[in-house]
DNA sequence: ATATTAAGCGGACCGCAGTCCGTTTAGAAT
DNA sequence: ATTCTAAACGGACTGCGGTCCGCTTAATAT
């Protein structure tokens, strides 16, 4: 009988993790970042990691579950930092800026994460639709979108619109146009502020 | 010295085929269907299509090149329809009707043709972003839809307002809504008429 | 008919993600 | 200190997509 841990090493786990446990998660998350940095993360797989760590394969599925749970987990930081940004943080992304501002400054900041993380993110996603769609960031960013447009006075299944508008800030999708097709940022930037002032105009 | 061959067996070939390539082909994609309709698409592997077609996995990869190659040539029938529909079929799709028209048409055919081949469309997009975004028929698509918003006179960057909505149109996000959240088809369908009306609404 | 040759063929092989299960060990209980 | 046990470990193993390369054969030239 214990509390469901959500994850290893989280204030609610219900038990700490043991020892050994912690110094191979660490050993693990460090070896991740360092094969990231020098090989990219296409090039990183897990036999690489296991043997860079100096741990069984099996320890790091244990610890991470996947290919794609190991990339979120290196992007938990990151993702952590941008939500607080958009929940907590000033105006115009964070409350106390009108709906409409907030929703383009939520796909600007989502165009420079991007920039940023996008290939950590697309991993993060691959060989899943279900993690792809129903990750908890994904569906809080999805939420915050229906929050937003519906603040914005548009009642027609916001639902379904926040999913349209989101489509459009997919990381593999803005990936693919910022390095395959060299789109600069900016110009995904006003893309989006375009699409969104349209959709918005008389709400 | 010859012509780039289109695809094998097309009129556009240098020279024909081989008899027994030509016989492994039908023999391949005669049990591709089959195992599909038996198994569904996801549980199809190419050993398993190699096995039942009674030929060697190498000829398998030779005449589809990938898991995705197979699947498009699956799905290549339904395509080539669709695109003659909204070419040169009759109005609201084909030519003939106001590009707003058009454009709610097009979506709502995606729509269907989802609902229709959606996993084999799926299947025939995984493991590439290169595949997913640059492939003959999604360009076609992209076009098709830039050139309806230039129509419309949406001036401002259309070649990326074409990539928003053609990401609201991508398979397995409609597939992941239709088939795991059950929104119902006209459900989206609405959505989609909603959002483009919106975008066009003074144009 | 025979020789030539390039297209076609098959299946062993590779790399990778992910699983399984016998062994080890940290930490608690005595 | 010793025992106990559940968590953690490691690495052999599986299944899959995809490649490689030596062998076969259809089509053509002679």
């Amino acid at each position: 009988m214990s509390l469901i841990p959500i994850r290893p090493g989280s204030p609610f786990g219900a038990q700490p993790e043991r020892s050994d446990a912690a110094r191979n998660r660490e050993r693990l998350l460090q070896a991740a970042r360092d094969l990231v940095a020098e090989h990219g993360v296409d090039a990183v797989t897990m036999d690489m990691l296991a043997c860079r760590a100096d741990v069984g394969k099996g320890t790091v599925f244990r610890r991470f579950g996947s290919r794609a749970g190991l990339m979120m987990t290196l992007l938990s930081d990151a993702e952590a930092e941008f939500q607080r940004e958009f929940i907590f943080g000033p105006p115009p992304l964070g409350p106390g800026a009108p709906p409409r501002e907030r929703l383009i400054a939520f796909g600007e900041a989502r165009i420079k994460y991007v920039e940023e993380y996008g290939e950590l993110a697309r991993a993060a996603a691959e060989h899943s639709p279900q993690n792809r769609h129903d990750a908890p960031p994904v569906v809080l960013w999805h939420r915050h979108i229906e929050m937003l447009l519906r603040e914005a006075g548009l009642d027609r299944d916001p639902w379904l619109l926040a999913l349209s508008l989101g489509a459009t800030l997919d990381p593999e999708r803005m990936l693919h146009s910022l390095r395959v097709h060299g789109v600069p940022p900016e110009r995904l930037s006003a893309s989006w502020r375009e699409l969104v002032t349209r959709l918005l105009k008389d709400c």
